[in-house]
This record gives structure tokens, C-alpha cells and sequence, in this order.
DNA sequence: TCTGGGGTCCTAGGACCC
DNA sequence: TCTGGGGTCCTAGGACCC
């Protein structure tokens, strides 16, 4: 990393899609500021999709959630307003604010669709980082209409355990001569890798705030959680060196469509026809990234224990056809099944490989032509629409026949890993 | 009448090779 | 003639993030 220290922020949006929401309808002419009141952005239940995906600041009042079910958030909140998700409505307020914040650093690393680190090492910063900072978060609220937290330091990680320290619409310094005073007293669990399964473990050790983590034996650690160990225990001293990865748009590792069906599935044709129109997407967005998969695999989850199991093969050759994959992904299917009622089913592939040199089998005679087909397929949905073009099956159906996927947006933000 | 959907990385165990 | 040992690849499962 070299000696010389960086200058980093983070920056989050404040409860993102639900402000995104708030604005959006003050735009539009409501009279009540969502933010104020409350209120969540949720699934729908009559699909069973029915979770809360962010809430305004009176409803965590309530103790309601993130993650939580509908239902149980309306038990503690009687009279909380729900709005359905508009990931498109995001997908443009995340670019709307790329788009500002890159007014201040041309090293800018998405870290996921709220989120994002700048490193503004080197930079001219009138009156310091806090100042700049705070001038940014200003002009965010003024011209983008919502809020948000910049955390400053000298690493990825401080920055952005600095950035939760104060919400809504702050700025907070974590450098490495305030780890003591100001991250060592926090809750373990609210350290930045530390979630459900580890919190009790490191709690069965007598640790409790990150500050117990820090001092604790790194040799023990090592011994009980293995790399994981050294990993909660450098971040819990506050030591992180990766870098900004701005330009290097972070390499896809693997493309995935799953869901919860809003009926549960008990027979094998049922299963064969989600898993297509799960296939269509995933192979659709595999295309369109240039890329070619190598190993397939396909999860399920069952209804009555929510219990989870997958399956996968690896192929001899690369394939991007959607036909292929489907063949794949029922032979999967059949192999893994164990014949209980299913509440969701995934698709994802992985092993990625260039589509341009990938090696023709001779066995596969026909793959041209599927090529041409998908090709075709994929050309009239992005002109006339993803619908414009369906499996006939689908058409007498309960189902979707393209389920899940990302708007064709190759920008879409992915998180990128540990930081 | 149960809790979404998109990702990443790590590890253990088995197969197989030399 | 007892049983190494190192390496790679594959799969299933588990951890974490937003």
C-alpha cells in the first residue's frame, strides 16, 4: 500500500429506498413526506414476497426491521404505510448520485446500490476532509433531495464503520487514533463482517464490543475461526489495505435469478417450467455480459422448514444457450428433488469464460443454430420489450416466464466482495 | 399462514493423479 | 507389500454483505 496514508470516504444513503420513494412523491405532488412518517418499502404478500426492504426512521422506533415479515412489522406498527419497490426509480437515483459524486474523484468504487468509497487521496481539500465532505453531503441534499452519511478515514474500512456512527445526514471521522474512543466500545455485532452465526461465537469467548475483539488473543482466534479469525481481528484493530477499485469494474464472478413462487410447487413439471423462465433471464444477462458458463447449478427451498439445499455440474464445454442450461438445470433438478412442497427455487452459473474463444465441441452440432435462436430472442426483447417474445408454455400458466433478473443496465452495482 | 433476491468468499471431504 | 504424501479438481454447505 506504501507508506503514504489515504484519504477515504464513505458514503450511504439514508434509509435508500424508501427516500428515493419520498422524494420521488414529493416530486410528484404528495403532500406527506414519507420519511416523516411511518412507513416502509415491502413486497407484496399475496405473493409472498411480503418483507420489508427499508424503513423511515419513526418505524425503526417500532423496532421494525429490516428482513422482517410484513405482518410482524404491522404488528408492531399498526397504521405503517407500505409502498411497493420501484427498482427502476433506484437504478436512476444510484446513477444520479454516481454521477455527483464523481465531481469530487474520478476513484469511485460502487459498493452496492447505496453505497460507495472515494478515495480522495492526493486531492486538494479546501479546508480539510471534513469540510469537503460536508459540502458534499450538503449539495447531495440540495440537488438530489436525500440524505446521507459520509464516514471519513484513512482505509475502506474505517470509512465505512465511520459512516454508521451518525445517521441521517452527518459526517463522522473514524481515524486510527479514534478506533478507541469511538469504534472499541460498539456491540461486536456491529462491526462490519461480524453477523449472526459469529456474534454467539465470539460472545461464548467473553467478547462483546469490538474492543474485547481487538485485545483478544489473535492465536486463539486463529485457532478457532481459522483466516476468518485474522480477518475480525485486523478489522476490529481498524487495519484494511485494499484499494479503490474504480475503472477495473469488478470483474463478474458468476450470474444468478431465483424466487419465491407465490404458490408452493409439488409436481416436477411445475418446477421444470419456473426453472426456464429463470434460465431465460440468467442466460439472457450471461450474453449480454460476453460471457460463457462453465458450472450450473440450481437451489432449491422447501416450504414447510424454509430449509435450503443446491446441486451442481460442472461442463465440459463453455455455453451461454439458454436451452442448454435448461437441460442442465433440470437434470439437476430431478437428481437433487427429494419430492417435498418447494417455496423457491434458484438458478445461477458460474466458472465465467469470454465468449469469443470459447472451444466448439463437435458433439454439439446444433449449437449454431441455438446460438442464432438465442441471438434473435435476445434482439426482439430488447427492442420490443422482454414480453414481447414468450414460451408458448407459458401462456395458459400461473407462472411468469421470465423471472427475476436485473434491468439489462450493465452497470447495475454488485457488491464487490470484501472491501 | 412463515422470510426477497442479488452477490462474494471459504472450507471440508472425496476422487483422482503421480 | 501394510496405509504414504502432495497436488488439483469438484461439490455441498455455510458464512457474510446490501
Amino acid at each position: 500500500m506504501g507508506d503514504k496514508e489515504r484519504t477515504i470516504f464513505h458514503i450511504d444513503v439514508n434509509s435508500a429506498f424508501l427516500s428515493f420513494e419520498a422524494v420521488y412523491r414529493l416530486q410528484h405532488g404528495a403532500k406527506v413526506d414519507l420519511r416523516e412518517i411511518p412507513s416502509a418499502v415491502a413486497g407484496s404478500q399475496a405473493t409472498r414476497h411480503g418483507i420489508i426492504l427499508a424503513k423511515s426512521i419513526p418505524t425503526k422506533k417500532y423496532g421494525v426491521k429490516t428482513g422482517e415479515a410484513v405482518w410482524e412489522a404491522r404488528q408492531k406498527c399498526p397504521g405503517l404505510v407500505l409502498v411497493p419497490p420501484n427498482y427502476a426509480l433506484y437504478m436512476c437515483c444510484h446513477s444520479a448520485l454516481l454521477d455527483l459524486v464523481r465531481d469530487y474523484s474520478d476513484r469511485v468504487q460502487v459498493f452496492s446500490i447505496d453505497e460507495c468509497f472515494l478515495d480522495m487521496t492526493g486531492m486538494e481539500l479546501p479546508g480539510g476532509p471534513v469540510a469537503v465532505a460536508n459540502e458534499l453531503r450538503e449539495r447531495i441534499k440540495r440537488e438530489l433531495g436525500f440524505t446521507v452519511s459520509i464516514g471519513v478515514s484513512t482505509n475502506k474500512l474505517l470509512a465505512k464503520m465511520a459512516s454508521e456512527l451518525k445517521k441521517p445526514d452527518a459526517v463522522s471521522t473514524l481515524y486510527p487514533h479514534e478506533i478507541e474512543e469511538k469504534m472499541w466500545p460498539l456491540p461486536v455485532e456491529e462491526m462490519y463482517m461480524v453477523g449472526r452465526a459469529t456474534a454467539p461465537k465470539l460472545h461464548r469467548l467473553g467478547i462483546y464490543t469490538i474492543g474485547d475483539l481487538a485485545r483478544f488473543d489473535l492465536n486463539l482466534l486463529k485457532h478457532t475461526f481459522k483466516s476468518w479469525g485474522i480477518l475480525l481481528w485486523n478489522y476490529a484493530n481498524g487495519i484494511e489495505d485494499s484499494v479503490i477499485s474504480s475503472s477495473g469494474r469488478t470483474v463478474i464472478k458468476g450470474i444468478g435469478n431465483s424466487t419465491t413462487i407465490h404458490f408452493d410447487v409439488d409436481d416436477r413439471g411445475t418446477a421444470h417450467q419456473v426453472l426456464l423462465s429463470l434460465v431465460e433471464t440468467v442466460a439472457m444477462r450471461l450474453r449480454h455480459s460476453g460471457f460463457c458458463c462453465s458450472v450450473i447449478a440450481v437451489s432449491i427451498r422447501r416450504a414447510e422448514d424454509l430449509g435450503y439445499y443446491s446441486h451442481q455440474m460442472t461442463l465440459q464445454t463453455p455455453t451461454d444457450c439458454t436451452n442448454a442450461i435448461y437441460e442442465c438445470c433440470k437434470r439437476l433438478f430431478d437428481a437433487a428433488w427429494k419430492g417435498e412442497p418447494i417455496r423457491h427455487l434458484g438458478v445461477r452459473v458460474s466458472r465465467l469464460s469470454p465468449a469469443d474463444h470459447v472451444q466448439l465441441s463437435m458433439f454439439e452440432k446444433d449449437w449454431e443454430d441455438q446460438r442464432r435462436i438465442d441471438r434473435a430472442v435476445d434482439s426482439i426483447r430488447t427492442r420490443f420489450g422482454p414480453r414481447a417474445i414468450i414460451r408458448s408454455n407459458f401462456l395458459w400458466s400461473r407462472l411468469a416466464p421470465l423471472e427475476g433478473g436485473l434491468s439489462e443496465d450493465a452497470s447495475y452495482p454488485v457488491m464487490t466482495n470484501i472491501l
